[in-house]
DNA sequence: ATAATAGTGAAGTATGCACTTGACTATAAT
DNA sequence: ATTATAGTCAAGTGCATACTTCACTATTAT
């Protein structure tokens, strides 16, 4: 499996979970640290530090400590891999309803 | 919460499993049938009608039986949440990045 | 110096859900 | 009529993983 692929599946499987997604969400509106994540969440930091592995494992959140206070940005790039596996569907799907209108003229 | 969050919740959940996501990739290869998607995948049809059933309920996937074979289609239109998400996230951050812009420019 | 804050790490719990089994129905083929 | 095919339904199993607890370190504040 190449690694684009593994990648596909790795940010997919992140934004699955509503609770990462909502973390996503927040981030998009701007640069927060672990515990100012976890408060509206109503879970431990500990959960969220874990979402955040996940999320900065697979590119779509950048993550630095400085002192003791981690700040979690939000990667704009991260979602390229989305978007590419959307437009891949669709023009497979679109390519395959030429194919049809083709053997249509046909007749 | 708004009926448009929660179908992007289905929607997102749906895709988050490696074997929807399969199934997703096969019909958008063209149609098909329960069994014939089961067939690659290794799993029973029992299980590929599970994710059918998923797949369905949030519009990514269209299905009909004629006689006893159940047809399966892939909906282009349902990709279209998943698109709309990631243009507000990408926006709300560049909209962001704006206003960080506009204060530097004050001084 | 003390206390408060921000986060880390290891280990355990439990619950959702992907998948199976097996018995069944309906349609198609011989 | 019999057999094969395609799928369905209810119920159960097992495992992945989201989350917690608790003990700990490092930094900041008083």
């Amino acid at each position: 499996m190449p690694a684009a692929l593994r990648k596909t599946d790795r940010v997919f499987n992140a934004l699955g979970d509503p609770t990462r997604r909502a973390i996503v969400e927040k981030l998009s509106r701007g640069p927060s640290t672990v515990s100012r994540l976890a408060a509206p969440l109503d879970i431990t930091i500990t959960a969220v530090r874990q979402h955040l592995d996940v999320l900065e494992e697979c590119g779509l959140v950048r993550t630095e400590k400085v002192g003791r206070v981690r700040t979690c940005r939000f990667e704009t790039k991260g979602l390229a891999v989305l978007e590419q596996w959307i437009e891949d569907q669709r023009s497979l799907w679109e390519e395959r309803l030429d194919q049809l209108g083709d053997l249509l003229e046909e007749d």
